[in-house]
DNA sequence: CCACTGTAACGAACATGTTCGTGACGAACA
DNA sequence: TGTTCGTCACGAACATGTTCGTTACAGTGG
């Protein structure tokens, strides 16, 4: 029914703007900035546009996809870091994606089931791959390497997103409950080391967290490609493959 | 409303077996064996205890809640490795963590979004420091690394999951054809390894994301403690810390 | 025994996502 | 001009998660 390239609106009738998939997105934006993410229902969206929710569906095939370009929308503020060695760079362009993803509460949540669609998370991709591989990381480890990294990203701006705050709580109530009940005999390290598990700052594991995977990527060849000698520059300048 | 330890119930009154939270979750498992985890609503449920969907309120807090405790339970049936090496055996341990998210489709995503909760899902975790430390990382490492190496799990379950078959054909498509629009001028990268980004089966995936982890664990101190001399035994007996 | 409190059980109501069917209308064709 | 086909627009209907209010009953204290 939907995801046809350009549809053609036939609401010229009733002296109401056609609808478009722009509007739909653009509107839905609106909506994210003014009231939430929570508030971006499909009859909230129907209503602002004047339309019924049933409409929508000619333009977006589903929430997710309504999500999908939300997303994307949202990434068209990251910012270019332009200083440090190529792995200060990939820290930082994945710190800003977190950064955005806090704008509105809810957005890291969706972000884990729901992949940005549209050109800034293209842009975003390619960013990462120029990093990566002016870096000298092998492009076919690259490739795989940005999944890594951007499923980090979002996993953590998920796990330490205001919006859940209280979850948070909850969560932390719960696992310091498991570990005040557990026997010592059967669960030593989880006892002792209950409080490590949910120590750190969001920053903190964050930044820890694509040190590992940089580190990592670097040094593990992919199983269905050649042996590729080490290769990554401690800090090479990144312009080089560019 | 919910969360008490035990609730105890009242409905003995009309010759109805009394629910409980052990009744709701095992029926939820049922549902889930007999129907897939879609069939696993309040309404469906409810009828299956012979009630209405708000008396399960009582003893879950919201679906949420429900799918922790439905995710826990199917972790009851990893499987212990035994063989290799420590990173070995980790590898092998989340290769089967992710063998039982495929078992329902549905189960991958849930579990990105929600924490299982329960005594196989701590079991799970101990398992995973005790290898890690037995491996010889750092204790407080650990704690910090269980966490990626789960989400690492997690998410490439949920990327290959059988359910996600027609979304992941979609987003190859919409891949593909982000890559076919691509101006390779603007986006090199991109357009050049196209076809990497979405090489590889999910096995390979996985384990090489989890091999990228744990040699970056190794290599990478936390930010927040002393620093520690690097002292990874290769291949040790992961015992030795037991 | 009575009064009060707390809570399990659960229906009614509401919000939300989505599908299906129907009307309106433009484009193409005879 | 009339007819057919394709598609936008969108209401009605349905499934689902959840909240709120009410009833019945157990437990406790005076």
């Amino acid at each position: 029914m939907t995801g046809r390239a350009h549809p053609t609106s036939r609401r010229e009738r009733p002296a109401k703007p056609a609808l478009s998939r722009a509007a739909v997105i653009s509107t839905a934006l609106d909506l994210l900035h003014a009231e939430g993410l929570d508030r971006v229902t499909m009859r909230r969206l129907a209503t602002a546009l004047d339309t019924g929710p049933a409409s929508l569906y000619v333009y977006v095939r589903n929430t997710a996809d309504l999500h999908a370009a939300v997303l994307d929308a949202v990434l068209g503020t990251l910012t270019t870091p332009t200083t440090g060695t190529w792995q200060d760079r990939v820290v930082a362009l994945l710190t800003d994606y977190t950064r955005v993803l806090f704008t509105h509460p809810g957005l890291a949540k969706t972000a884990l089931v729901t992949r940005p669609d549209g050109p800034h998370y293209t842009d975003l991709l390619e960013r990462l791959l120029a990093l990566l591989t002016g870096g000298g990381v092998d492009p076919g480890r690259a490739a795989w390497a940005v999944d890594l990294l951007l499923a980090h990203a979002t996993a953590t701006a998920a796990e330490h997103a205001d919006r859940d705050r209280a979850e948070q709580a909850a969560d932390l109530d719960r696992l310091r409950r498991t570990a005040a009940t557990l026997d010592p005999t059967t669960h030593p390290h989880l006892t002792a080391l209950a409080d490590d598990l949910v120590s750190g700052t969001g920053p903190q594991r964050l930044d820890w967290g694509l040190r590992v995977l940089l580190t990592g990527v670097a040094a593990t060849p992919r199983p269905d490609q050649h042996q590729e000698p080490p290769c990554t520059s401690p800090s090479s300048e990144p312009g080089s493959a560019g």
